[in-house]
DNA sequence: TTTTTTATTGATTGATGGATCAATCAAAAT
DNA sequence: ATTTTGATTGATCCATCAATCAATAAAAAA
């Protein structure tokens, strides 16, 4: 059996059972069990690639992270305006994946993490900075770059605050609702400043 | 030393210091060693008096809703119009107590249990249904039951995310400039169905 | 062919922590 | 004075789980 380069198989497959496992648990108290044999390995394989469970919990963080900024920056790309640019940030907040019920769950338990490790705190952080700076950066043709600070703070704020809500209760949030909230704000926001530019 | 009519003090003191305990760790993972040692007594009274760590958790949580309901009510009381309820309870969700770092993170536990716990769940869903439904009551005289219901989603939206990033960064979220934001947005919305009902 | 390297796991360890229990002590009731 | 009841804890049990390790097997290198 033993084929060569199992390596970067067996570290996806464990880091797609790490996130699989949070998200059904909602919570990061899985065991390492749990998670190698999803993966179809043994727990020992795993700890024999990432060394701990908490190594093996950073990179399915980082799994999740690098998944949003390369949705992010491909609707970006594909925007033309820079209010579609907004909706497109906005649009992937709400898509399919990233608030599937399970992959909220996964997000919350993230963030209590946070406050214990201090690598979890900091790349929940970067992810906040680039969306906030995804935000103001497609606001700010619109708004002036003092306003579009805010607009995206009120923005991002909005959107996680939608997230807790719907960990709290998938089914009563609608997808579509939450991302015409977010929307709806926004559009309210550049009205108020410059009544031309809105919607 | 076995003095009669312990019970509720002891009681008291174990929710206290389980809410204290899981405000430093900023997570449930706390040991009822931990939590009774902090009030003062043995692990084995914990379990006594609450059966297990869920009844123990579980009583902390309602001590920390009940606490919430109260100063909601109060502040309710206090404001004469419609719009200054709704300040009033804006105020609440910001204030000293409910916005400081150790609390912010024990809500943001208690979500993470949530999806384990089905109880926990309950509590959190009657704390936003309260929420909500104070906030649709105060704002239905500015705009109408069914725009009042569209604000105060969004309102209370935008609380929980900035919870979150209270959570994350509590020195970068000043609580005066969160609670502006939710004023903001109240504001402008009122603002946007009926012009002079506004600031 | 022999040796080395990579892949893999079963068995084991060590620590942690929830939960139980028997025993103690003093106040209150009889 | 004796009994009962409430308060309290140290010691202990038991399950779970992260982490380690020695052993095995096959591919690749020498």
């Amino acid at each position: 059996m033993p084929k060569i380069g199992m390596e970067p198989v067996r570290r996806k497959a464990l880091v797609d059972a790490a996130l699989k496992a949070i998200g059904d648990h909602g919570s990061l108290d899985v065991t390492m069990q749990e998670i190698a044999r999803s993966a179809g390995v043994s727990a020992a394989l795993a700890f024999h690639y990432f060394g701990s469970k908490d190594q093996l919990l950073l990179a399915t963080m980082r799994s999740l992270l690098r998944q949003l900024k390369e949705e992010a920056i491909a609707a970006i790309r594909q925007a033309e305006t820079p209010r579609g640019k907004v909706s497109a940030l906005i649009a992937v907040s709400f898509g399919a994946e990233q608030f599937a019920a399970s992959t909220v769950a996964a997000w919350l338990a993230f963030y209590v993490e946070a406050q214990r490790s201090e690598e979890t705190r900091r790349l929940l952080t970067v992810y906040a900075r680039r969306l906030h700076s995804n935000l103001v950066a497609a606001l700010s043709p619109l708004c002036g770059r003092l306003e579009a600070q805010h607009v995206a703070e009120g923005a991002a704020a909005l959107i996680d605050g939608l997230y807790i809500r719907r960990a709290l209760d998938a089914a009563r949030l609608d997808v579509g609702e939450a991302a015409a909230l977010v929307e709806d704000y926004v559009t309210l926001k550049l009205n108020a400043v410059k009544p031309e530019t809105g919607r």
